[in-house]
RNA sequence: UCCCCAGUAGCUCAGUCGGUAGAGCAAGUGGCUGUUAACCACUGGGUCCGCGGUUCGAGUCCGUGCUGGGGAGCCA
């Protein structure tokens, strides 16, 4: 420890400026090391350069504690800041918050809870957070931490939530591209509605009260009605029609007035689509996608995940086990009715043949009579979109929802009406006018094949994954009705 | 959009029967300590969400609006 002692003297008060100021320029060319690099190394480490936030200060005699974090893991780095550092007492006032460089040894800690420490020879302190910094040395709750949706990330919580966010999404590209599919990129802006999906925010260029006259898109950018799209699926049925395996990956919208904790006006959907694929491949897809994020987060995501599973749902980590060992339940829509009716349980809503499954409905499925991932299939056609394939039986669609206990529905999918004919009866049916849909309906026309797909909802898996109840709360600025403030 | 609940110090909350406001944490000051949600003492800190009403008197009761939360519907 003497070596260590010697350079903390080296920063002692007899330095002129002249010195320091090279001293200072020394050290910022030094190459910084992040902090999850420092505490997962195997040897100590002479001069290293950390830069983070202070996230608490405790003082010593004749030296302070200094936690900084750097966003790069979840833990802190402990800094020894002695008061031989020639700023010692500036930094002794340092408030959470505080942006700072330190430069200095990476040693054995001397104390308990943690394995290593840096001894600083400098501290540059970058910037002072005020005491007026919302964030507390305290746990704040969820609803105080969306009010403050800029300053959240630096809480352990959500820092280590958008890590796993940042971290699953790749995880998906990861999945994908294993099993050979491409990435397609659909349109944000689109002329079509996705049947069913919801209302859409439309997107113009025509000034606030300006209708365009007689034509009212005659005037506007396209020419034509346009919005944001709500759903990618339509685009990724004419990619799969060509490359095969294809899925989207981005932002969907939708202007529903939806409130509550599982819905948002933008949120990001994963949209697979297979050519040569029928609704049972299609189910084994989904099965197998959420089966592998939740190993990727137990795994690779260990460090952040413990966090959840210790102070948001003490039940994740079996969960999430449960997930990956068991099958998911796999049942016909009309024997789900059947368990309903039998169940003895009475429902706000009555369960009958015909009519969709309530909330209600799905979460006895889900956390009472199977607890566990259920994927309820073969839809009566008259409650489900166009698109959707007829069964043999004529009443039934190869539509497929998987369903999660708390969350419910986190996979909406189905085989396609591959069939032009049936499917320009089933428009018929559903009064949609077909001029709109001549190029989808092409697809139809030319080399028509079997194909099947589904869209996840990225942060409804999140929310599975993570144990967070609100969907608000694993967007980094989410968007709800009447609420755009960030 | 509908139903229910809440709004008091920077944060989390208590506030009895209607009688002029409290705690913990945070902040500031000082002390102690290889500490780790550090500890101890002291100090400062309030448009009781807004508006209107009832009352001698309203944080408390009534009406209304706003904001937040939960549930439902829509869906991913």
């Amino acid at each position: 420890m003497l070596w260590c002692a010697s350079i903390a003297g080296n920063g002692s008060g007899g330095l002129s400026s002249g010195v320091f100021k090279t001293r200072h320029r020394k050290r910022r060319q030094m190459q910084r090391t992040k902090i999850i690099d420092l505490l997962g190394s195997d040897t100590p480490r002479r001069q290293v350069l950390v830069n983070g936030w202070l996230r608490t200060r405790r003082d010593s005699k004749t030296f302070s504690f200094l936690e900084v974090n750097d966003g790069s893991c979840l833990a802190n780095l402990q800094v020894v800041a002695n008061d031989t550092l020639p700023n010692y007492e500036e930094l002794r006032k340092l408030t959470t918050g505080s942006a700072l460089a330190v430069a200095g040894d990476l040693v054995a800690s001397g104390g308990k809870g943690q394995r290593w420490e840096v001894t600083a020879s400098a501290v540059d302190i970058l910037s002072v957070a005020p005491e007026t910094y919302p964030l507390q040395k305290k746990r704040h709750s969820d609803e105080y931490l969306r009010s403050i949706a800029h300053l959240r990330p630096r809480t352990n919580k959500y820092g280590a939530l958008f890590r796993i966010r940042a971290d699953t999404a790749w995880a998906i590209h990861r999945f994908f591209r294993q099993r050979g599919f491409r990435w397609l990129h659909s349109p944000i802006i689109t002329a079509s509605d996705c049947e069913g999906a919801g209302e859409l925010f439309r997107v113009t260029t025509l000034p606030p009260g300006d209708n365009g006259g007689s034509d009212p898109f005659s005037k506007d950018f396209f020419g034509a009605r346009a919005n944001l799209t709500v759903s990618g699926q339509l685009a990724a049925e004419m990619l799969a029609l060509a490359l095969g395996d294809v899925y989207t990956f981005g932002p969907t919208f939708r202007a529903e007035n939806s409130n509550t904790r599982r819905h948002a006006a933008e949120f990001w959907m994963v949209e697979p689509e297979m050519a040569f694929c029928d609704l049972s491949g299609n189910m084994d897809l989904g099965e197998a996608l959420i089966k592998e994020m939740s190993r990727f987060v137990m795994e690779e995501c260990a460090a952040d995940l413990e966090l959840f599973s210790r102070f948001v749902d003490p039940g994740l980590k079996s969960t999430l086990a449960g997930t990956i060992e068991k099958p998911f339940v796999r049942i016909p829509y009309v024997e789900a009715v059947t368990i309903l009716q039998r169940s003895g349980q009475r429902f706000s809503f009555p369960v009958e043949y015909g009519s969709d499954l309530q909330t209600e409905h799905e979460r006895y499925l889900t956390e009472v009579h199977f607890k566990a991932p259920v994927i309820v299939y073969d839809y009566p056609k008259q409650i489900k979109p166009f698109y959707m394939r007829v069964n043999n039986d004529g009443q039934t669609v190869a539509a497929m929802d998987v369903l999660v206990p708390v969350i419910g529905e986190i996979i909406g999918g189905s085989q396609r009406e591959e069939r032009l004919d049936v499917l320009e009866a089933r428009m018929q049916e559903c009064n949609i006018d077909p001029s709109a849909y001549e190029w989808y309906l092409d697809s139809r026309r030319y080399g028509s094949v079997i194909h099947s797909g589904f869209g996840m909802g990225f942060e409804r898996l999140l929310m599975m994954l993570t144990g967070v109840a609100n969907i608000r709360d694993v967007i980094p600025f989410p968007r709800t009705p009447g609420n755009i403030a960030f």
